[in-house]
DNA sequence: CTGTTAGCGCATTCAC
DNA sequence: GTGAATGCGCTAACAG
């Protein structure tokens, strides 16, 4: 049996007017307590349920806002999203999600698709693929305020929520050296991507902070998949004599490397530490020596959706903010095959 | 600048009525190719940008599925909504995520909500402490179809898509039996939900097979939470004189039990496998000897969203369906603290 | 405080 | 094939 009972038949039931009905129903403060009781309780009694469609419409905003991520099987973005999902839950939003694969095409159906669906606003990381912004016109056309999050973004005019990549590169790069590694090699992404880049830039600061060569031959860069990770270790044992360490700049390519390593029963004349990022609760047992630098996905999720909230609840375009994160070098003993950040 | 575009605008500049452009922009075959073109050209010049929300308003149908699941972060979880998400973006529908954190209430909200969301149906594993369904009535009033995934629900009228629970089970107990575990727990999860009742007759079944007694002392039910997973291996030490293995029903407990061991230094005569639910591409790296069961969450999510958009796209009510995935035990070495299913 | 009026943007009857 | 009229369900503006 379909539900089709709307505010009029209320309204026709009480011989009030509906858009009394609607104010009693949107808890205004212009109804007698007396008659919004009547009101709900017949809503109730006919099992009202409000059309947000056509109030949506009307008020010309919708309780939704956009996500998109490149993949949502990966636990920084599926905790990240669990993040955005809290704070969305908790204001009564909804949230739509869509992965980009990193895939341009795919972005830019998605956001086409969103500004259709006028959400309330998008959060974005920008897929690797991207590398100029015509396809987020239909959100600005649509005033659609839009944040940035983990992925910067070279447009102005977008509020962004960060981890400090620099950081994250310096800590990880100086631990392996207090662990006594002297070769460090980095695996690094896309230079093309502000994250890696920064990351990078961590990794150099810490090698000539303890005055260590940055070599070279000791870095490559790669797109971080599964298979690059395992590759990029085996060019890295080939090119050098030594090699105490690794600093992978993600998690993905650093489980590859050591999977590599492993199978391969590969003895380096030292230990090989490997740094990536990953907050997986598993992560702790894959050896009791990991240390590891959280990414702290969830925390971002909620600041990023504060910061969406905030714009699209103020009347006047907000100063727009960037806010970044520290990220966590949760520090254990030893150093083999150390899987982290 | 605001996009205000409508198709009266564009009716009004072509001198065309605006049912025309409607139909033209719907690609109605009761248009002339030229007046159509000339309309999806001046709408492409001014900009234009259909408005979902009128258009599902008028339609009474929307392009959105909901997703409820217990926690967006558990991989097993992220990996579903993915094959999910994956699905819908290919038959142009949006997903809105939604996370029950295993509580009722919560759950409650979240179906009054897609409701008055009008979503054209609904992908839901119910959570732990759901026992009876009446929060789900405003689907029904709503004649939105629902499907369940991984978790099944004793009402009858819906679709699911399960995984053989009794038979991963059987699997991994089988597998401990084979590494020479005579004295075998099991950490069960609520005896509420089919997918525990369902392991644990498979682990009840694999030992009567293999003429081993069926121990009540161990067995153990819990909310298979972090805490639950180290107090009960806590527990099943104080009241076993002898345990080989351990076949937990869930990863988290798993997780939790190997750490806790690990953290106590514990020495037990013989080795310990634990076996949980995880397809973590990381847990491959937990010991070179695991054992893993995977759980196939992308392709779930794929078969369940097919079945929804099934329901969603006949006229009339059609069979329900229930599809049974088999696990997937990928066998290693030894029996070293392993993580599976 | 409540009722009246008038749309939000679109799609679907009907006519012609 | 196209136009004119109508209303999906709701809310906001204005009266009173």
């Amino acid at each position: 049996m379909k539900n089709k009972v709307t505010i009029h038949d209320i309204s026709r039931a009480l011989k009030i007017d509906s858009s009394t009905v609607s104010r009693a129903l949107n808890n205004s403060s212009r109804v007698t307590e007396k008659t919004k009781e009547k009101i709900l309780k017949k809503a109730k009694e006919l099992g009202y349920q409000r059309n947000l469609l056509a109030s949506n419409l009307r008020k010309n905003k919708t309780n939704t806002i956009g996500v998109i991520v490149p993949r949502i099987s990966r636990h920084f973005f599926s905790s990240l999203i669990a993040g955005i999902e809290e704070t969305a839950y908790n204001t009564d939003y909804n949230i739509i999600i869509c992965q980009s694969l990193e895939l341009l095409e795919r972005e830019t159906n998605i956001v086409a698709s969103l500004a259709a669906n006028r959400v309330a606003g998008v959060l974005m990381s920008i897929s690797m693929e991207t590398k100029n912004y015509d396809h987020l016109i239909p959100l600005q056309n649509g005033n659609i305020p839009l944040v940035f999050f983990d992925r910067q973004c070279n447009i102005s005019g977008h509020s962004t929520v960060l981890i400090d990549d620099y950081q994250a590169g310096f800590d990880a790069t100086e631990h392996l050296i207090q662990q006594g590694c002297k070769s460090i090699a980095h695996l690094s992404g896309p230079q093309s991507l502000e994250i890696y880049k920064n990351r990078y830039k961590g990794y150099k600061a810490a090698l000539e902070k303890h005055g260590l060569d940055v070599d070279p031959k000791l870095v490559i860069s790669s797109e971080l998949m599964e298979k690059d990770g395992a590759e990029s270790i085996e060019q890295l044992l080939e090119k050098n004599k030594q090699l105490d360490g690794v600093f992978s700049a993600n998690d993905i390519a650093a489980i590859s490397a050591i999977k590599h390593l492993k199978k391969k029963g590969i003895e380096v004349p030292k230990d090989i530490a490997i740094v990536g990022f990953s907050n997986e609760p598993i992560s702790e047992l894959i050896e009791p020596s990991l240390s590891t630098i959280d990414q702290p996905g969830f925390e971002m999720g909620k600041m990023a959706a504060n910061l969406l909230l905030k714009q699209i609840n103020s009347a006047v375009p907000i100063e727009n903010e960037t806010i970044i994160l520290k990220p966590n070098l949760i520090k254990r003993n030893s150093c083999k095959y150390q899987v982290s950040i």
